[in-house]
DNA sequence: CGCCATATTGAAACTAGTCAACCGGAGTGG
DNA sequence: CCACTCCGGTTGACTAGTTTCAATATGGCG
């Protein structure tokens, strides 16, 4: 699984990136914990009282429902935030999607430290956004827009209100092209839209049927012309 | 449109319980502003400093396509806020549900405001565990779960992790029912649960048909049996 | 009384889901 | 070294659930 460069993904709209390098700025403060890909870091119902800020990696953020069905809620990277339920019971369950280093804290700590958690509250607004967005996806969008939208998250800077648009180059029209890493497999990518793996890799195949993507490895995307496929995405 | 004692929303499953009657505590502060029923408070894309609390009433915040779909991401109630998108542009729009009166702050006001900041931060992470579940629903529930679910919400204090469960009484199975406003139209309902109007009556139609619920009035429905109704939502 | 909004119901069309077969690469063991 | 297996992904055929389109109620209000 290559990790990817960026992954945007917060208010698509704001056009905000995530990404899963460690950023340049020093982490948090905190205790730091690792975890691999694939593990398990909180369950939902656990009683914790842990916020957790990512500081290098991705995490997923999921509800399941007792019939075994599965949303992932949102996928975060670098400076994101989660475990900040209104509890201390957590309401969701979180998985590492690449391998991953946290900073926690305690809940007490973030009362008391009021950096924190102006960082926190900050942050937490700006996922509140990414959710908008993602309620919109699940709500009112088709396969094929859930599909390009996602897609078009992982290209950094596209997309979004502030987009800069292709590239101005000599030739106009070209040089609009992207390649993004996918980080996750089939079945997360559905679960994250709300689709079946099946409609899933259906979506994709159409999309590379028609050209307006391409692929080998089936987690490497390359884009060929992106206002193409943000046009696809519904939001444009 | 009768407006409802109660509107649980915010994390179903924590059976948080949203009013649209004034607390009794005082509110905030702030400048305190009106608007009638389904008047238009802030629209997407809007430039504003203003961040609101709701002091009385209820709120629709919602996001359109550029093609007229539209999703309504919460329906708030006394104590919830919004304007909190993490830039000055608004991410989402937001219309009076019922007439309402908000408490209205300058986003500078909240940097300075500690206490109002805690309060808003507090309150922020309520409304990001309701949205949590919203995205269960709009990625994984079948249409007749969505109005169960959403019928139950409306039912306070059942159907969360802390339910009371019946009543316990001498008549054991008896005494289960309750009475809920909907306050809201098919169609808001419809852009709320990610359906279309028609999907909804339907709904509404079978959970009558089969005696789960009763409406004379198709805004104001009677429960026989809330545990049974509870059944329907997919989540217990 | 009659109009306009909203809601309900029916029938047909369509999208996504389900079930099942198959493909292909990575890892395993004879 | 190669067959075998496993797992994730793809594809096809069929089905189910929701949407769409259209007609028909119902209710509030002038």
């Amino acid at each position: 699984m290559t990790a990817p460069q960026t992954f945007s993904n917060a208010k698509f709209d704001a056009g905000w990136s995530l990404r899963f390098e460690a950023g340049a700025a020093a982490p948090a403060g905190g205790r730091i914990v690792s975890h691999r890909a694939r593990a398990m870091i909180v369950d939902e119902g656990d009683t914790s009282n842990a916020v957790y800020e990512i500081v290098e990696g991705g995490v997923m953020v999921f509800k399941l429902l007792p019939d075994g069905r599965r949303q992932i809620i949102e996928v975060l990277g670098v400076g994101d935030v989660f475990g900040l339920a209104s509890t201390a019971v957590s309401d969701v369950s979180a998985e590492a999607l690449t391998p991953v280093r946290l900073a926690m804290f305690d809940r007490r700590a973030v009362d008391l430290d009021a950096a924190l958690r102006d960082r926190l509250f900050q942050r937490l607004r700006a996922q509140m956004c990414a959710l908008h967005d993602h309620a919109l996806l699940l709500g009112r969008k088709s396969a094929r827009e859930r599909v390009a939208t996602f897609i078009m998250r992982l290209v950094a800077g596209r997309g979004g209100v502030d987009c800069s648009g292709p590239r101005r180059t000599n030739q106009p029209g070209r040089d609009d092209r992207a390649r993004v890493g996918l980080a996750m497999t089939r079945q997360e990518i559905a679960d994250y839209l709300g689709l079946t793996i099946e409609t899933v890799s259906r979506a994709f195949s159409a999309l590379r049927r028609d050209g307006t993507i391409a692929y080998d490895r089936q987690d490497e995307v390359q884009i060929g012309n992106v206002c193409g496929l943000c046009r696809l995405t519904g939001s444009h």
